[in-house]
DNA sequence: CAAGAATTAATCGTATACACTTTTGGCGGG
DNA sequence: CCCGCCAAAAGTGTATACGATTAATTCTTG
């Protein structure tokens, strides 16, 4: 074993976590939560140079890393240019919502057939999550219980194929609400999947599909896509009117 | 621009193809294509110093590549131990049956709204290719034309999320078919293709959805799943009666 | 002679080196 | 004073080096 010898003074390479989780996907993670608790924003560059620093590897694993993430949809690899976090374009938010209904559609049929009191309970303790996040001052990770709540029942509906492709489409929407959307009331939010779980629980197959479907159309309803302006109005970003 | 000067008598260092298209690129349509024409097998071995040699890559752009497959589900990456053509098991492939179903319901309404006289034609060019396939020596791309018809549909329906989900749901199951399927009989899928595109030049939503689904239930009747055998019946695999 | 241990070969994981591209900052001409 | 050109800096793309792990082989030994 001849490792590079040590320098004098040197100090060692920092292998600062154990390896337990791959380097790469630690870093995965980092950018995959910081995108859903909308910390990082859509156009947000991502160095590879400063990934390096922060996560203390060489630009082999940022890079495994990045690239992930780009299959995924959340950043964008800009040949030559660095990579950025990815801004879903009203095109593809439409696209994208009209997957969403399509697959939580499909989810919901599984997940009532696959529903026990124990299941049921998991779904009302996420319920309560939700609403104590509502009310705390912490409001960040709102956005994250809510999408939370959907996850879960695609776990439920014991489908990773479906389940995988869900996930993906919430992270793009986050992404696309940090873009678009207004306000909005996620009291009301949090009312719909609290009817969900009730429609679940009574195993209305029918009646929690449409209401999941309604549910996702206010949702969409809520997104203010900007105008059809080829041109985005530069003057009203910068806030001046004329 | 100074390059590494020439060394007296080196060759060029073999830029083979043109950068048109990118090297990783290159590796990850040739492996796809490979794996969709099922000349290569699930369980292969892609070791990377062979497909260095075979691309005139280096191994950073054929890792680049097998991350892709892998993110895919195309290939498995085994820490350590290199990667091979995965193998889809049989809880996974009920779920990408369950799930292509979902996305093809989907795609059925917007592909028959988007319809339009143009799009018909390519429909049936589509038809015809496969009828020939059918007959013609080679039936190695049968399959590949078949498929070719679902990918054709759900870009017709305008939404590239969805196709993309189809996309990859396509190449898991040409994984599936090589691994368990028995002949079955093409004829009849190809029938079920000229019946679709009636019932979609017709506008017949309801017609054409429930013929799909039937369809891809047609489909998955015909993969035969290993008995849920815990210990593979080596006897079995080997020849011997009893 | 067979089973296990030790060696060797093959292959993977990560870091690093260097060329190339893009961007930035400065400079001179109009 | 502004615009375009040029040089420097930053950052990306790919190759290569080398340690580490796994698989294969050989060598022992009961």
């Amino acid at each position: 074993m001849k490792r590079r010898q040590p320098i004098a003074g040197e100090i060692k390479p920092a292998r600062r976590r154990d390896a337990s989780v791959s380097a790469d996907a630690r870093i995965y993670d980092s950018i995959f939560q910081a995108v859903m608790m909308q910390r990082l924003k859509p156009g947000m560059k991502l160095p590879e140079p400063q990934l390096c620093e922060l996560f203390g590897v060489s630009r082999t694993l940022v890079r495994k890393a990045l690239q992930r993430l780009a299959g995924d949809y959340i950043v964008e690899l800009r040949p030559n240019r660095g990579a950025i976090v990815a801004s879903p374009t009203p095109e593809e938010t439409r696209e994208i919502f009209v997957a969403r209904r399509a697959i939580e559609a499909a989810i919901m049929p599984l997940a009532i057939a696959n529903a026990t009191p124990a299941r049921i309970a998991v779904l009302k303790k996420a319920l309560k999550a939700e609403h104590d996040a509502l009310h705390n001052p912490t409001q960040l990770d709102w956005a994250q219980r809510a999408g939370n709540f959907h996850v879960l029942l695609a776990e439920q509906a014991g489908n990773r194929v479906l389940a995988a492709f869900l996930t993906q489409l919430m992270s793009r929407c986050s992404l696309i609400v940090t873009l678009y959307e207004v306000p909005g009331d996620s009291v009301c939010e949090h009312e719909e999947h609290e009817q969900l779980v009730k429609l679940i629980a009574f195993g209305d197959v029918k009646g929690a599909t449409a209401l999941m479907d309604a549910h996702l159309c206010a949702l969409e309803a809520r997104i203010r896509l900007p105008k059809l302006d080829d041109a985005p109005d530069l003057g009203a970003l910068l806030g001046i009117s004329a």
